[in-house]
DNA sequence: TACGTGATGACACGAGATGTCGTCAACCGG
DNA sequence: CCGGTTGACGACATCTCGTGTCATCACGTA
């Protein structure tokens, strides 16, 4: 991390890296599969957070409700307390496209999960990937949200805001309200 | 595309394909930024026909009925005749990890520049953000759905399909109806 | 002590990707 | 017809990424 921060992502060498740390190149890709990977290790257990969420869930929710719930009772306290971190990565990543490539991908192998579990419960397998490409926007921009503040902001209110906009362009039940309820823009 | 589908991508060199093409391996990185872009070439056009869509959509219509209409206007033409194209290159690139995280890039792009546009029409950076990813969840699925098909329906009557399936899972308003009539399933 | 196991170092190597220079054909104005 | 420019390509060198392979060393255990 200080290294790509010093000199960038693609002007860091994989010995560069090895010879701060004081071991081999070889060694290096023995723990992670390839140089972009160090920016990203940690995130594989993600999908089985997913997985837990859906399984916890239960069967009376709405398939966006599950998906708040998921990601203000589980994903939130797994972010918060880590802000400066993942903003000084989200620095390095903005930068490199290699980097933004793996994590688009990142984000779509959740939606992958996300679709899963919806499946699961029922929906239709298209149902299911549209669900899940909306859940994984919809943590996406909060995680965005909740950069872009100063680090005294919670997930789970970025999380409010992102649905409350999410309502706003595209206005649909929400639990224990009337849909007419139309809201200025 | 011949030698992919022959030997995979990973086992294909540069080197081969050009040997093939009677060229060598630096021309072909003159005409292609890395070898993974063979199969991605000529998509660099969607975000331009994007923006074409944003700015001719009357600003009278709601961030979604924006997105159907152009799917359904602009995007579906350019596809419809090339079905066994895109279904031959979705092979292809569901077998390595390097061409899905491309990929995925690629969908994202699409997203930042849908979400410039939604800027433009007066929503908020985090409303756009959103209103894009839907966007594009709406536009892949629609793609996936159009390639599992066998080649004889539209794109057009995916799209369909899609929106009808997102209305299924968080039923919005749609023109012309009473967002209270309640779906089964 | 002797053995197995796991992490690391050392070395070689293939493939991707880039910089640089020279060549050649096409084009264009006089 | 001539001389210059432009653009595409070949040839060569080079760098980095990533992998296969084998030797070595530390550690725990019978």
């Amino acid at each position: 991390m200080t290294l790509f921060a010093e000199r960038g992502f693609a002007d860091t060498t994989v010995p560069q890296i090895t010879a701060r740390a004081g071991l081999t190149t070889r060694t290096f890709f023995r723990h992670y599969a390839d140089k972009r990977e160090v920016l990203f290790a940690g995130e594989d257990e993600l999908p089985e957070v997913v997985a837990r969420v859906f399984a916890q869930a239960p069967a009376e929710l709405t398939p966006l409700e599950v998906v708040v719930q998921g990601l203000q009772n589980v994903i939130a306290p797994r972010f918060d307390n880590q802000w400066a971190y993942f903003r000084a990565r989200r620095d390095i990543v903005n930068t490199d496209v290699a980097l933004l490539e793996r994590d688009a991908h990142k984000l779509a192998s959740l939606a992958r999960s996300g679709a899963a579990g919806f499946i699961d419960r029922g929906l239709t397998p298209l149902q299911a990937g549209i669900a899940a490409t909306l859940a994984v926007g919809l943590y996406d921009a909060a995680f965005q949200l909740w950069l872009d503040g100063d680090g005294t902001t919670t997930f789970a209110q970025a999380v409010t805001r992102a649905v409350e906009a999410l309502d706003d362009i595209y206005p649909g039940h929400r639990a224990g309200q009337r849909s007419e309820a139309d809201r200025p823009g």
